[in-house]
DNA sequence: GACCAGGCACATC
DNA sequence: GATGTGCATGGT
């Protein structure tokens, strides 16, 4: 797996998500939506202050002061809605429990985590990986931006065919897709982010042709 | 002051 | 199906 490999030799494991609890995971995936995980931080300290770490709290609570607790996180009042529809999903289906979906396949919860506003493919895909150790790939700004400036994906694919090609090619493991994911964070953020090629990046002898990366793994997994 | 940051829904073509 | 726009804060 040199892919995977370059990446892990270059940073180690990463540790992610960096949340305490799942429900920090769901509420942090909703906030980050097209914002800097710093913010998100200090919109969950907010809530943690408020006591508002909680299903039913913030089950009860009201949007509009939901949005004033999580305002640093950006876009707070559409924000506080989205997360209100899925708390009110999450009581009105599974009785405010996140325990209430494990009897539940990966593939059909993921069909009803979408059919929440405000919940997109990314976010679902991160409440599946993160806060339930669903092995769904998550797929991310970095992701297509590491992977297409490297040549590795055609520039076209959309999120569920980039999706697919880390699926088809990898076992189905949470603790890989988790800890795979995270690496393409990392050197997403140091590195390919100008036009300019990546110097020093882990990465920059898999350019062109070099062995589709991603697909080197597979092999354990088939059969 | 422009631009970006771990998106998404909605309108429009 | 593809593209454009609003949402809105805080860092660089």
């Amino acid at each position: 797996m040199p892919f995977y490999e370059a990446l892990m030799g270059a940073y180690g494991p990463r540790n992610w998500w960096p949340a305490r609890t799942p429900l920090e995971v769901v509420v942090g995936a909703i906030l980050t939506q097209n914002t800097a995980w710093r913010n998100v931080e200090r919109a969950i300290e907010r809530l943690r202050a408020a006591g508002a770490l909680d299903w039913s709290v913030l089950h009860a609570m009201d949007a509009g002061d939901l949005a004033e607790l999580i305002r640093s996180a950006g876009t707070y009042k559409v924000k506080a809605q989205r997360l209100k529809n899925f708390v009110s999903f999450l009581f009105e289906r599974y009785g405010g429990d996140l325990a209430g979906m494990d009897a539940v396949p990966t593939p059909r919860l993921r069909e009803e985590l979408l059919s929440i506003s405000g919940i997109g493919r990314e976010t679902a895909d991160a409440i599946l990986l993160y806060a339930l150790g669903r092995p769904s790939f998550v797929v991310d700004a970095y992701t297509r931006r590491v992977l297409v400036r490297h040549r590795l994906i055609d520039p076209d694919l959309d999120y569920e065919e980039i999706k697919a090609v880390f699926e088809d090619a990898l076992p189905a493991d949470s603790a890989l897709y988790n800890e795979y994911h995270a690496l393409l964070v990392e050197v997403g953020k140091q590195q390919c982010r100008t036009r300019a090629r990546c110097q020093g990046c882990p990465l920059e002898q898999f350019e062109h042709d070099e062995p589709l990366s991603p697909t080197t793994g597979a092999e354990d997994a088939e059969q």
